[in-house]
DNA sequence: CCCGCAGTTTGTCTTGGCGCAAAGAGGCGT
DNA sequence: ACGCCTCTTTGCGCCAAGACAAACTGCGGG
């Protein structure tokens, strides 16, 4: 047993399901640990020893491929679990994370995992839909890749950032965690000069803010209009 | 109870952790179904009715864009089920099944997907685990669309259909069931001018041999080295 | 048998966006 | 305060591949 609160996990969408009892039964059987900015959680080809659930941070599911291309896959936000690719039949983990903030995770042994989800129903359906989710927008990624234009899709990824993570500010919304050109363009398939060229662009015509690492949208509105 | 016969069942892999009462059962409730190539099984949008097991044919899944642009999302060869989105949470389908060949499938109730889940702990794994192959095969896509050029593209897309589906001829190894250009360039997110020319380049350096609708792959090692 | 259509091929023109290069510019450590 | 390092901006040339156009060709149907 170990002295976190329930209050930890019982707002999150997937425990809605479950009671207190099983919630604390799950919960004493977690380790914490913390990850700095740009530390690795684990790495595409490790044993999957553990799956992590997100308290806090952003962390950033990376692929690389054999010439050295770094593609950003997907951005995971507090409150949900990674790393559960075992339950998918997986017994490596099949892409690399790291955190793209300061994070806080819990953890648990790989093996629980199958535990969880053959023991606790509720839980089993949030895990699945979560992973539908991912699936969904994974297939969204691959229609935008193989439809769209370079603009069409770095504005689509900030949108889906700020709406993913962002907070509002004063002159507008903020994503909420530092994010590079570079970083940009290894989601949206592309190269750091078109990205930093697109977000000038914008910039001038009062669509964003940004300085280095942080990006402010000041009128979402017209950065749909560049994503259509 | 059906007149179909268990032999159907038994090879498939999805099956291989259950008895012959369990398949029996499972076989039962099933009813058999054709569809033309061409035909539509089910409809991106539509309520989620039925979850289909491809026994023989080609099924393709593809996914429109709001201006019109079609994606084929994945090919489903035979021995595999599709249209079991309901199981990762959704109640609509989120993509379009077309018979690619003449297809014989069988279908159920998609409430009994749950049920068949939760009774037959060795099918889940086999399910969930081919959803695990098919999150992969997406990621792979996503990597090839944000990074390699075209010509890489259509040459892995050849070397996937032709491991998925070929089968021995004289000349070389056949694609399974008919496919045109414009099939090849919605597989690569490219146009069907840019294919035709790869193609007829390959034709004319005797990697592949083909006519309308059909593709004879006669030298894969080639073609492998156009994929890198 | 011939017509018509769906699918394929090929040519030419245009362009989005990548590669390369080099010069700013903010933040951080000492 | 200084310099370094990382991130960003911008210019220029070029090429892959899309857009447009037009001709060619099997195949199926009447």
């Amino acid at each position: 047993m170990n002295n976190l609160d329930e209050s930890l996990l019982t707002p999150l969408a997937l425990f809605s399901k479950l009671d207190r009892a099983q919630i604390r039964t799950i919960l004493d059987l977690a380790t914490p640990c913390r990850f700095d900015l740009g530390a690795t959680v684990f790495e595409e080809g490790q044993e999957a020893e553990f799956f992590y659930l997100l308290l806090d941070g952003y962390v950033r599911v990376v692929r690389l491929t054999p010439e050295g291309d770094q593609v950003i896959a997907l951005h995971i936000p507090s409150g949900h679990l990674f790393g559960i690719a075992a339950a998918l039949g997986h017994t490596t983990y099949p892409a690399t994370s790291v955190a793209a903030a300061e994070c806080v995770c819990l953890s648990w042994p790989m093996k629980l995992l199958q535990e969880f989800l053959t023991t606790y129903e509720g839980l089993s359906t949030g895990v699945y839909g979560a992973v539908g989710q991912r699936v969904e927008d994974m297939n969204n990624r691959i229609l935008e890749l193989a439809t769209q234009q370079v603009e069409q899709r770095v504005a689509n990824a900030l949108l889906r950032l700020v709406q993913q993570t962002g907070h509002k500010t004063d002159e507008g919304i903020e994503i909420g965690f530092p994010i590079t050109r570079q970083d940009i363009s290894e989601m949206t398939g592309s190269t750091l000069h078109t990205v930093s060229r697109l977000l000038s662009a914008w910039e001038r015509e009062g669509t964003i803010k940004s300085t280095r690492k942080k990006i402010v949208v000041t009128d979402p509105h017209k950065l749909v209009r560049h994503s259509t």
